[in-house]
DNA sequence: ATACAACTTCAAGCCAACTTGAAGTCAACA
DNA sequence: TGTTGACTTCAAGTTGGCTTGAAGTTGTAT
């Protein structure tokens, strides 16, 4: 059991954010020694998990859902299921964008509205607007 | 030149969001026509790019700076090459993630902990967070 | 000429995800 | 025993990205 300062320190997320999200339910603490919180170790875990889901753009809210709310990840099959999909729709998406500013690094055209690359990439980016 | 519900059509923004983002500099219109705003077909282009840009997790100040304020495009290569290899980067760790949910929805350990491969999943997304 | 729908401005409100600040509590050390 | 310093709670503030609402202004259709 580490404390929030260690747990802090560990996992680089300052303690008011760690009280933040143990107030909406992503982690908990499992004890208190007096006032201040005890963490178990793989709260580290969790949070990774948090951090990793969150730089996919997943709001805490849907992360919640996804690990659970308890201690034991609760893994909905189907939900998950559908995430991967989105996450596949997402990583092409940007895989188009990154290609497209490459290309605009060294694009010789006129305006990037004469080139066919770019005229490319913007279909796919409307695409998905659809 | 084409006026804001067109263009809100068109490009499926709300027109709110529309005068929201010439507000801020993102898109300008060219003219009037009495009160109402005019606006060049390209804008269309201007949006999707915008579109695409917040897909990949860009905020919008980014965004405008990489896209230029101005009319054209001010692409500023450094920036632009910075901004590519961070793409790499979210690929990578998105396409971990993706790969990481998908074992999940299969995987027969008791816990995750206890999973190697979820296990290297983690010190992918703690990696990350250095 | 007048009514109408579609625009306009501007201020305020809203949600997510936090941070900040004030005031209190506690254990550990001198 | 008392003071320090790291914790605590709770309320309020902040930023980004918008939306909503009230009140005013138009071009067009009748």
């Amino acid at each position: 059991m580490i404390d929030i300062s260690e747990l802090s320190r560990r996992s680089g997320f300052p303690a008011s954010k760690l009280r933040y999200y143990e107030e909406i339910g992503l982690i908990r603490s499992s004890g208190r020694k007096g006032l201040k919180r005890l963490y178990e170790e793989e709260v580290t875990v969790r949070l990774a998990l948090i951090s990793l889901g969150q730089s996919a753009g997943f709001p805490l809210a849907e992360i919640r859902a996804l690990i659970g709310a308890e201690g034991r990840p609760a893994l909905d099959r189907a939900a998950l299921a559908q995430k991967a999909d989105a996450l596949d729709d997402q990583i092409k998406q940007l895989t188009v964008l990154r290609d497209g500013i490459r290309h605009i690094m060294t694009c010789s055209a006129e305006s990037h509205l004469d080139c066919p690359r770019f005229r490319r990439i913007m279909r796919v980016a409307l695409k998905r607007r659809t």
